[in-house]
DNA sequence: TTTGATGTTTGGTCATACCAAAGCAGGTTT
DNA sequence: AAACCTGCTTTGGTATGACCAAACATCAAA
């Protein structure tokens, strides 16, 4: 064959991009219209690069994409595999960015914000339509994170564990999902800080009151006592960093 | 030089990943830490071969992912630049994910509950602290969102424009950026609705007593006036495509 | 000073080659 | 027959070298 130059790809060139971006768009097409199910393998690249008239640089070019943006799982000397989505995997691929805005002045207290925001929603939430066992697994976590009181290292995870139940409770798989990537990003501040069994323990009294106001369905209640307990939170964030 | 394999790199490759992957971690860490900061080209693909000793295929690999991340913005023939980061962004790289989640069963549903949610914490938020500024914003948007009645393409947008206002109000970067994606993942079952002016008004009179709670510093009607209209917002989705 | 021709830079693509590890097939040992 | 080597094949990762087209820089001509 010639030298190069001439657009041989089958795959649609119309919009005049990169062939790369091309093969991309094919194959998320081909993953997001379910052609290619989760855990089906991509062909080989070698392959690709016969059905499709490209070179090798642009067909990896693709599938690096394609595993950049959480569709495929690409591992070496293995053919990558369609992903299972997941809202989790969604927060994965933006880790980087939200680095970089989190560093910034403000970042931190902005997305802590909306902690607060979506967790008074949540308790609100809770305080009417909590089941009989959301209320008993809440209850556990509960006693989980009392019995933690002395050992700071495990305080903290069941203090993680309190919150999931409130984000689990509106059986919506968004919520945890955003739970987890609250504790992923703000682990750096919360981590360094001083953990006292006294803070501990204060932390406790707050997580109860939080579960008595949703146990009482008093809505202003349990909000209230969220607000108090994350707003403390945040002082204890900043005695710790100072303004950031 | 030989053939290949020796490790020449420069760059960690302690983690025994891809050489692609350690060129990426390094210009991650460089961008994110603010060496090279917004608007900072990267050095010539040539010249990284050379400071680093690798391949331009390597270089081109880990550019591409830092493109593919959104850190920063590869044009053709154009020296990378580094991007400036925000969460508009870092919803965008996650669009093709989110597009796999919400044709699933429950997907839309799961998402548009999360706005319900949201939304309704917005509006009790503006009850108690909105500024006269907040209230004269709203007010005119919910003025433009009536005067659109007889014209559904517009009433749309000044729709979209209200509901933005409260996404505004807290002065939180993040939540207007919740807000666009919102209306960018939720658009293709929104635009295909049937959109008459008798279904207008009955919108606009939503938001206008939405507005009205707000500006009566009363919480509980602005929340329930808004959980109104969203729930009616998705019955008619559902009468226009069933269960999905 | 403006304009134009020209060589240089730079990302995008192609082609080829080699490596290392994983998979596989067939034969050997126990 | 089951377990264990052994060597070939597959497949992704990397290295080189080359060429194109558009953007850019430079400098001579008008």
């Amino acid at each position: 064959m010639g030298k190069a130059q001439e657009p041989v790809s089958s795959v649609e060139n119309a919009g005049g991009g990169r062939a790369a971006d091309d093969l991309f768009r094919h194959y998320a097409e081909m993953i997001t219209s379910g052609v290619l199910g989760e855990g089906d393998p991509l062909p080989p690249e070698r392959e690709i690069v016969e059905t499709h008239g490209v070179s090798r640089t642009v067909v990896r070019e693709a599938v690096l994409a394609l595993a950049n943006k959480g569709l495929v799982d690409a591992r070496p000397r293995f053919r990558p595999v369609v992903r299972k989505p997941s809202f989790d995997t969604a927060f994965e691929t933006v880790d980087n960015v939200v680095a970089r805005l989190l560093i910034q002045p403000g970042g931190v207290k902005n997305l802590f914000d909306t902690r607060i925001m979506i967790e008074a929603a949540l308790v609100r939430q809770a305080a009417t339509d909590a089941k009989k066992d959301d209320i008993a697994a809440l209850k556990t976590a509960l006693e989980a994170n009392k019995a933690a009181i002395e050992d700071s290292e495990l305080f903290y995870r069941t203090d993680t564990g309190f919150h999931a139940v409130l984000y689990q409770m509106p059986r919506n798989p968004i919520l945890p999902a955003v739970h987890k990537a609250y504790t992923t990003w703000l682990a750096p501040q919360w981590s360094k800080m001083p953990r006292l069994p006294d803070r501990n323990r204060a932390n406790f009294e707050a997580h109860a009151e939080i579960y008595q106001g949703i146990l009482m369905r008093d809505q202003d209640a349990a909000e209230a006592a969220l607000r108090a307990h994350l707003a403390n939170a945040w002082n204890q964030v900043r005695e710790t960093f100072g303004d950031i």
